[in-house]
DNA sequence: CTGTTAGCGCATTCAT
DNA sequence: ATGAATGCGCTAACAG
């Protein structure tokens, strides 16, 4: 045994990885060689190429990520970051953008952002440009609080927004036209017979609430409908509030045949209080939300709602930050961004109905 | 300009990173003593080290990942391996091991991995091992996955099972005594005067299932009553197959008072039918489920279940984990694996109420 | 207490 | 078509 093998072994306490150069010694040929299969180039003659193959897979050589990038092989990296609460929109960005990002090869390293805190975002986000980092995925809401953080003093690197409710000034996006599904549901209900509408909507700082609700007014004013202020309520997207908010809803206009709830989530609040107060649904009352999240067909009755693919949008996103980050590396970075719009689809359940006789 | 850094700035489109040597070279002193002061090592004088400090703060130094792996700092490295479902357990396990992780200065590289297929697991994780992973945190199902697969040539590295059903043979884990909490979910049921208890059980292939299954027969048989068949139903753990599971049930046993389900979802599958067939609960039908989901408090009416902090889980398992690849790096690693148990607690809600008078 | 030297594994000139 | 030499940024021996 000689005294490098031993020492690396002693330190490590697992057997040495084999190297490059490992193999080129079993395999009788120089490192270039190997490093020349390994990169499928021209230069090598078939006989040595295969017999350099065998060897490899015999050694079961991995090439060192470490190694590699310090001799200067850039992958991308990206970086991802996600708000404290845990719900089924980002498991599936973070599930997307992994498995968009091992096809393509790309490094993605994901962090928990602190909202309510522009300082402590800025530094996030210099630390990770600063250890390698040259392009940032950002699902909503970060995206908005990002774009927000950074108005005046612009990133200096590419990102793209992951399903805001807008296209974002100075930034990619891949996202659903939420104000037009929002006029299409809402539509729906108006083509039901429903006149008084309520809308429960989300934080008004989320630009997916705000598109949602400026759907649901557009909606309603191109049927000569003018949106009431009675009709709305506003709730932070967790089911308490929800309740809460849908309580003082229906309690001030027990009249509305029909709630839009901005998610699915506030949407079965609704449905809470229906059960509550005995109010049948969509006997007399019709409800829908958005999101198609697992929620939306397990609760009763099952909602109309509105589907997006978080998980396909994802994948666009990495794709699209890809080239930008490529073209960025070009140096033909030019600033106007991409916004590309997926399509949605209006999910049909059993929880609206005609508007009630009256 | 020098010839080496417009190299390199042609080359990434960006400025060149500033180096240690930079640092160096601007406090005026070795590479060696910078990264002294780096390390908080004691032979630095106070002098020299805030001045050094203070050209890193300047500069933006940060040391190069890459270089320092290459040049034998040896950082923990895990792998996390995931099942195609998005699920709320499966994000809280993701979420849980980035946070903790990053707490610990250990670097996870998150994986799906595809059940159903021995030789892709197999070789998923040799190439984990390959590529420098030191130790995998395994999320229920798939740790019973792996220990099958490697039961015959077993695992050469430490990994920890998230949440299994029972401990794991030659494997960590951190998991609650789900056979216990079954025990004790049904033996409430059981005070409750509830004698004809259905169970709807999820997959037989999961040590969950299986586990909570146990649990419910243990707790009839502590009452004299003796588990029959006809109470029990299988479904997979998704909403539509549990509806027809449910539906069958309730179609067979229509005179059981109370449903334990193996998870949320599955009760809410529960609940379904109980709506379409009007049977009321918890007034004519009590139902259970388990785990705590979101969905457990968005249904009507909420359900009675069990809570269990998956979140909590796994940054004890990363912590394990962590102990355990120290130990197998010292050398020292023992066999014998740690089974740790986390505390559960039964949420009583909405969905349960005394037997009926019959 | 501080600086010098060597080498981690790989890719990339440049020779041959 | 193949091989030898050099350096990426850093750290761990070793001198001074």
């Amino acid at each position: 045994m000689n005294t490098r093998s031993a020492k690396r072994e002693a330190s490590t306490g697992r057997p040495p990885r084999v190297t490059l150069k490992d193999v080129a010694k079993a395999a009788g040929v120089s490192m270039m060689t190997v490093s020349n299969v390994l990169h499928d180039r021209p230069n090598v003659s078939a006989a040595l190429r295969e017999l350099v193959q065998r060897r490899i897979e015999e050694l079961g050589y991995v090439p060192n990520r470490a190694a590699q990038q310090l001799a200067g092989v850039t992958r991308p990296h990206f970086g991802l970051l996600y708000a404290s609460v845990i719900n089924p929109f980002i498991a599936s960005v973070i599930v997307g953008s992994l498995t968009a990002a091992s096809r393509l090869g790309i490094d993605v390293t994901i962090e928990l952002a602190e909202l309510d805190d522009p300082k402590s975002l800025r530094s996030t986000i210099s630390r990770m440009r600063d250890t390698g980092v040259d392009g940032l995925l950002l699902p909503s809401p970060i995206a908005e609080f990002v774009e927000r953080t950074f108005r005046k003093k612009p990133l200096k690197f590419p990102a793209v927004a992951i399903a805001p409710g807008f296209s974002m000034p100075g930034m990619a996006s891949v996202r659903v036209d939420e104000e037009g599904a929002a006029f299409e549901l809402v539509s729906s209900l108006l083509d039901l017979g429903h006149t008084r509408i309520g809308h429960l909507a989300g934080p008004e700082t989320q630009s997916g609430s705000f598109a949602r609700h400026e759907g649901y007014r557009a909606a309603l004013l191109a049927r000569g409908i003018e949106p009431c202020a009675e009709h709305l309520e506003r709730s932070r997207f967790n089911f308490q509030d929800g309740v809460e908010a849908a309580e003082r809803l229906l309690a001030r206009e027990p009249r509305v045949t029909a709630v839009f709830a901005a998610n699915d989530t506030l949407a079965a609040s609704v449905l809470a209080v229906t059960h509550r107060r005995g109010i049948a649904v969509p006997r007399s009352l019709s409800v829908v939300g958005y999101d198609d999240s697992p929620v939306a067909e397990q609760v009763w009755p099952a909602l109309t709602t509105v589907h997006q693919d978080a998980f396909a949008a994802t994948e666009r996103a990495v794709e699209m930050l890809n080239a930008s980050v490529a073209a960025w590396r070009a140096g033909s970075f030019t600033g106007p961004a991409e916004d590309l719009l997926l399509p949605y689809r209006i999910v049909h359940r059993a929880s609206t109905a005609p508007a009630p006789a009256d």
